[in-house]
DNA sequence: CACGGTAGGTTCGGTCATTGAACCGACTCC
DNA sequence: GGAGTCGGTTCAATGACCGAACCTACCGTG
């Protein structure tokens, strides 16, 4: 994908789409935003994406607008990478991916969507039919399906096992 | 993304998922059989990759079974790829990523998609608002957009100016 | 103060994928 | 026989990605 590189003479929006979130590890450092990682290491951890790329990806993300860098504690200096609403705006095709995947590939989900006030799994295009309103993201309530690992190693994947909502941080390690 | 090469210890269906479309090119191959690109050489000239790529990207989706390779003249022996029903089922993923491209980073949309029995154009899960059903996909028609060049260099843009069914084979150039 | 640890990077050599150009074989048309 | 088309393969050069090592602040402990 690269810099200065592109895809031609593709002036479709799919295309351009494409040089923003087509490069290997962007769309899953986008997921896991949406999720509710926001930093550095736990990204790190969680992806397992070499530390150059992870750095690069942050900083096109945040250039483009999907992500925004915010100083969240002064001494030392640290920044936590948040989903604006550009990157939000990804959650339709990340889902649409996931389905994809699933069906065609996997087995049991790893991850639920409700709709936080009802309760219903999410459509497959994030509807509650319940409701039958299309649910706003920060109203998804994750959590684990029938085919997550129970005790993963990484804390970060342990923190996404407690049901939670999209976009919100993720809450530490207790114990 | 590559040869044995994977996105390691991820066994989130996202992941997966972009296992097999995610490399570069990949989908845009994608999008283009959907279009009713077929023959190699289209893909060639109409998405502006390298023949090597694009031989490369075509065996993998057909081993992974969203295309199928098809003998249409025994001589010389021409095969055409067209889409798998697990091809297919990538639309609602091409149509989120376009629109979020639209939305984000685009202007005047390059083409419009509508409901072939009833005219109305698709909302933005690939519905159709008048019916109020799911459009199979091969009842979408597609046709240029206010965005669209009237006349372009190659022969497959061209073509794909002409409104036509999604999955419908291109016509070649009349004149 | 020395020491160890954490967070968020940068730098570096090696490997692997992508690129563009050239080449090739089978066939058709004139 | 010669030119042209279609669908590739091969090749050298470039660029992206990888893993490991290193670096800079800073904090907490003894």
């Amino acid at each position: 994908m690269a810099l200065g590189k592109d895809y031609a003479t593709q002036e479709c929006s799919i295309a351009r789409a494409l040089e923003i979130v087509g490069e290997r590890w962007t769309l899953l450092v986008m997921r896991d935003a949406l999720y509710g990682v926001r930093r550095y290491n736990d990204f790190l951890v969680h992806l397992g994406i070499p530390r150059a790329v992870l750095a690069a990806r942050l900083q096109t993300l945040t250039a483009e607008g999907l992500l925004e860098k915010r100083r969240y504690q002064q001494s030392p200096p640290r920044d936590e990478y948040v989903p604006t609403e550009r990157g939000i705006a990804l959650w339709p095709v990340l889902r649409s991916l996931g389905l994809w995947g699933r069906e065609h590939f996997g087995r049991k989900p790893l991850r639920l969507f409700r709709h936080a006030d009802c309760g219903t799994e999410l459509g497959p295009y994030g509807e509650c039919p319940a409701c039958g309103t299309t649910v706003p993201v920060p109203d998804v309530l994750m959590e684990p399906g029938p085919g997550a690992d129970p005790d993963p190693a990484d804390p970060v994947s342990r923190a996404l096992l407690r049901p939670k909502r999209l976009l919100a941080p993720l809450e530490p390690d207790p114990v």
